[in-house]
DNA sequence: AACCTGACTTCGG
DNA sequence: TCCGAAGCCAGGT
């Protein structure tokens, strides 16, 4: 039997995050086993968000932004978000108190064994 | 087949 | 608290 791999476990997870709910690049990474494997995730998101259908709106940084910038797709995503009524403040933060997605163990582990 | 790079995060000084 | 450097790794070139 084959473990599934960390990107696997990324793509997974990702397509585990509820609507309305965000989640951060460090935050999936760490849920997939690698607390400093973060840029994989953009990595992940880059070649798997299209092909996979992941809800790629929903990973933002760990200070609550969208990492894209103006006319790259920050547009869209703030659009996307607010469409499931995640709010941003004045200075286009989200407030992880309220919205970050925090899977109990039981969840993750649904998503993350084969 | 190497080398570069990225929508980041954490760590040590 | 602040800043540079390391960590992670697969897809594109």
């Amino acid at each position: 039997m084959t473990q599934p791999t960390f990107t696997e476990k990324v793509i997974e997870l990702i397509r585990a995050i509820p609507e309305g709910c965000v989640s951060t690049y460090g935050g999936i990474a760490r849920l997939a086993g690698n607390p400093r494997a973060a840029r994989q995730v953009v990595r992940i998101l880059h070649s798997s968000s299209r092909k996979e259908g992941l809800p790629w709106h929903r990973v933002v940084n760990r200070e609550g932004c969208i990492a894209l910038k103006s006319f790259q797709g920050y547009d869209l995503q703030k659009q996307l978000l607010e469409n499931e009524a995640v709010a941003f403040d004045d200075s286009g933060r989200i407030d992880l108190d309220r919205f970050l997605w925090r899977p109990a163990m039981e969840e993750v582990r649904k998503h993350t064994v084969e």
